[in-house]
DNA sequence: GAGCATAAGTAGACCGAGTGCAGAAATCAA
DNA sequence: TTGATTTCTGCACTCGGTCTACTTATGCTC
């Protein structure tokens, strides 16, 4: 695939990916705010001008990686078979994603995908510039979401809701897993648990806030 | 009740007020992004230095007066009426603070209230900080509701994914009402369909996204 | 009310993120 | 090879925010 791409394109996937690397190392190595940008540039033998091209804040050094996720929930509920609800299709994608110890869902002990998400979580700026990607992802899933519903009352509020309220919840049961393994436990032993939490998470999301309601 | 105080700390109240003041009158004049701190320093007569002696940063100028209102949901779930649920008192405060007008829930049409909300709703900064309170938010309300239940099944993931829930569905009403007023419509003309809303939103809340289970 | 400890404010240099610009270098198409 | 076009670079600049050393104001005590 790679070949197919000219000289100028394959040029500048890989000072990309030499600026994101160098970036991710040291930040891994020294923290996030003891490195400067320009450090950066000159590890990955580009001037800060150029960084700045690839990558628009310092912030996307890191974050990058979670773009791809970005419309992942809106994906699904598009994809889901005949007859699925929204709902059990992102239940059914959830429950698989933790099968395969999918990074997003937090359950994931590969020591350099914990190292990136301790990185990402004890970084108050990282953290709350990720937030970012989660309204874009609000908003991919609502859209979604109204494309599955007609003539509900309230209907655009309602995708709204419901496109948050599913996103908060995945994005809660990641931290949870996540911050579990920080503590030093394996994906393996966590795995049962994480899926019983998933499957109440739905339920809660399915019928309502019983314990509160 | 400022009797009460010694001359110093009446002036450390007025500096703060003079420079808060100065800087959403010049946001508001000229936009976020285009008001530099050391101008708003000079225009409320105190050194950039003293400015971030009160404020922390460039953000907290505007975001300050959200400060109050982060442990509203929590305060509310507290000192709800006995055999109130938590989701009741949360509604019928919501419903309250909707019939009062109450700036929080964007159903406001006061002019220097819209102008403030339009000034944050457009400053992306400005939006992604406030997202800082709405995490602290979630924090405080959590621990509130985990103090109504006992026993129950994965009880922190719980209460944290409900408080995440029902501070999100507050947020998007509140965005729902304030875009409207935005368009030009008056409070009252939208009362009653924001009231509706807010029902409709909570009964989601208590029964589950039945449009898309 | 004089004097002193302490809190608050100031000026100015400094750091790092991010931008604008004008020109150099590389790539592509012919 | 040439010429158009993209990409990269160096450098100066702005702005948010911090550091240091110093001055000024406040409040308390005798």
């Amino acid at each position: 695939m790679d070949a197919q791409l000219g000289l100028r394109e394959r040029k500048k996937a890989r000072t990309r990916r030499a600026i994101s690397e160098a970036a991710i190392a040291l930040f891994l190595e020294r923290g996030y705010d003891a490195v400067p940008v320009a450090e950066i540039a000159e590890a990955a033998e580009v001037s800060k001008r150029t960084l700045f091209a690839y990558f628009p804040t310092k912030d996307d050094l890191v974050l990058h990686r979670f773009a791809d996720h970005e419309d992942e929930a809106a994906r699904v509920v598009r994809a889901r078979f005949a007859g699925e609800t929204p709902l059990e299709a992102l239940h059914r994608h959830q429950r698989a994603a933790l099968e395969r110890r999918d990074p997003i869902t937090g359950l994931c002990d590969v020591p350099a995908v914990v190292a990136f998400h301790r990185l990402v979580a004890e970084t108050p700026t990282l953290r709350s510039a990720l937030l970012h990607y989660h309204a874009r992802s609000v908003d991919a899933l609502t859209s979604a979401l109204l494309e599955t519903t007609d003539g509900v009352a309230h209907q655009e509020l309602t995708a709204r809701l419901g496109a948050s309220q599913v996103l908060t919840v995945l994005q809660e049961l990641a931290n949870t897993n996540q911050r579990r393994i920080n503590e030093g436990r394996s994906a393996d032993e966590l795995a049962s648990l994480a899926l019983a939490e998933a499957d109440h998470a739905f339920d809660l999301l399915r019928n309502g806030l019983a314990p509160y309601a």
